[in-house]
DNA sequence: ACCGTTCTAGAATATTCGGTA
DNA sequence: TTACCGAATATTCTAGAACGG
């Protein structure tokens, strides 16, 4: 097997110390990079991002930033956090809190949870076991 | 072995965003394209359309916007969004939402379901084992 | 905007005319294929297969046998029919039924149905409108 | 308790083949 | 005969679920 070089540390624009997950930080981030605007980059509006060439960003740009250099696992996160993917044509993700130059939108956006708690909680059936309330 | 060439990636006049099923966006688009109104086009009150080259349509048209090229499975996807053949005369199709400039009409055509399931369901006899509710 | 080549018509060394689905027979047909071994191959012991080059298989293999580029979608696809990825390593799919060089195995893949309906039928709950007797 | 990685499945539409009224 | 439909597989996008950190 090769030998991956992982580098989780690449420098990020925004400071990490915000309540904002790892995963938006660093994907806005990216984004937002201009040296690698042939490879992933805004939409000419700024309200989503294209991943021109899928090869090499997987390749070259996950893993500098993640654990892994799957495109798939990327975008299972994306649909974690609610992104949608513009149906036919070049990979394009979309979500109404991730645009172009506006990172304190980031803070919106919420990671989804397992959906048959999400039914339970709002049944009131429910609760942290550990600090005795409701979880939502 | 003969080689086809798909392209189905032709630019879209609607959002890909939207609610509308993309078969429906892409056939109101190549409809409305003017350049190619010597094979398919709008009738002339724009309550239908015409294919008046059937063979330039499966073979040019067709497989710009969809991974086929056959005429037959066109017209299935069209009976399966409830548009109806014009009897007698050269190849027309017509339905109640379809028509020309108004894009805004495609969301209130609905995709057929399977026939069998909506029976049953119809019957109350179909439910979502997941979610424990009936289905439609 | 870019020009994509499909070519589903590779030639394929098992005929068609049996009632082996379209995916087995092509998956089974590309991994037999020795000239590509250096992108996708059996395991040496000819009990799974293995795809070495992930990029150079989806943008150069996968369409010349399916209406796609994506590696998701072949995924997807083996997952319907019962392989299984192997843990921790390259990418290596096995199924019982699947070995080199026993094309008569694959008649026994069966590929998945979706699951409610599956239970339904289970339980004499759903029958064919139609014919009038049960689905399974 | 939440997030990240991985593999598999759900669900809707799309393509194909063949049958029926 | 022709228009339409049934049913299975194929393609696409999203979610479930297990596990670890």
């Amino acid at each position: 097997m090769d030998l991956k070089v992982w580098n989780p540390c690449a420098a990020l624009t925004m400071k990490q110390s915000s309540n904002v997950p790892t995963f938006l930080s660093k994907m806005w981030t990216l984004v937002e990079e201009t040296h690698t605007n042939e490879i992933i980059t805004w939409k000419q509006n700024g309200q989503s991002f294209l991943v021109l060439d899928e090869q090499g960003f997987a390749k070259e740009i996950l893993p500098k930033y993640f654990k892994h250099n799957n495109m798939a696992n990327f975008v299972r996160q994306l649909n974690m956090y609610g992104f949608r993917k513009e149906r036919d044509g070049p990979v394009e993700f979309q979500h109404p809190y991730f645009k172009q130059g506006q990172d304190d939108l980031l803070e919106n956006i919420k990671r989804k949870i397992v959906q048959f708690i999400v039914t339970l909680v709002q049944n009131n059936q429910l609760v942290s076991l550990k600090h005795k309330r409701p979880l939502l």
